[in-house]
DNA sequence: CATAACCTTCACGTAAACGGGAAGGTCTTG
DNA sequence: CAAGACCTTCCCGTTTACGTGAAGGTTATG
């Protein structure tokens, strides 16, 4: 799950997809893979002689990745399309890294895309750490519940066996 | 986090809100508020001489619960519905376990409750799951591109102060 | 008791995130 | 090359979760 690949062009030979393979392989509707395309959120990938939608591995893994922040994390189209600028923007600056040898500009391009992470590290946290208590809640409830239970078996089990007990 | 007392008119004298002070307690706006009513999410607690909406603890508590829900867990209205429901099931269920001695059916009731709790427990877990894989990826690619900084930064040291070094 | 600041119930408006159909072009298979 | 299953771009419709008045009643305060 490293969220996407640096979008090589790999001289293809990767089988590309069009939309509604694509939309089934991740769980989407055709709709919705153009809706998100229309609000910026991945470049079209490539496109058929008759104009057709061509996706590929990192086009599926960015779906997925868009689809992650939307049923997992909560997050609105618009706020997706800034995590995902975010992500451009590293991208980019990511070709500048790998050509400078200037140290401080390296240091520079690093530390803007720390900051992007951070940005979305601090997003999730948050809400993970919400979601956390709330699950931990249940989880002393259902407990308490199951407790209850195991009593209330002991109890029936006696009643039904004066037996071995006294 | 109890999540909600057994409803206790507790002789009342405990400071009833209304609508929009309850709001700005929660965080909440009146409308969200008046329309969680209309979706059966919450009663109206109680009503002054004019009709006004008086909110307790306990519907503090049970908006508190509702808003951890929508903006936590993600769920929709329509799902918090469901679980309302099935906490509301099991608040009935309850005076009717500390009214028998029954054990078989307490044991009954207590399976009951068991198994609502049981279904809010899955949907947080899953839901946790998969924020987790994906906070944890983030947490990766952050340390990824920290470790990447120091070792920039111990380059721009060396090449500062060329002294020490050999 | 007047006035401001609440509240009530309609009722219509709206942004987000798609759904669905029309009109027409494309790809593949026999 | 014909048929069926895709695809394209409009474009209007729908659901959810409220926002926003309007018209009128209620409560606290000086």
């Amino acid at each position: 799950m490293t969220t996407s690949s640096p979008r090589t062009p790999a001289t293809s030979s990767e089988r590309l997809l069009r939309i509604q393979e694509a939309a089934e392989e991740i769980g989407l509707t055709p709709r919705s893979i153009r809706y998100y395309e229309e609000r910026g959120l991945l470049r079209p990938a490539g496109r058929s002689g008759g104009d057709y939608r061509l996706y590929d591995a990192s086009d599926l893994e960015q779906l997925r990745f868009i689809k992650g922040l939307r049923d997992d994390a909560g997050l609105s189209i618009a706020d997706i399309s800034q995590v995902v600028e975010d992500e451009e923007s590293r991208r980019r600056t990511r070709a500048a890294l790998e050509l400078t040898d200037d140290p401080a500009e390296r240091r520079r391009i690093l530390l803007e895309r720390l900051a992007s992470l951070e940005r979305l590290h601090g997003r999730l946290d948050a809400k993970l750490a919400r979601l956390q208590a709330m699950f931990e809640d249940v989880e002393a409830r259902r407990r308490r519940v199951h407790d209850l239970l195991s009593a209330s078996d002991r109890e029936l089990a006696a009643s039904l066996e004066p037996g071995p007990d006294r």
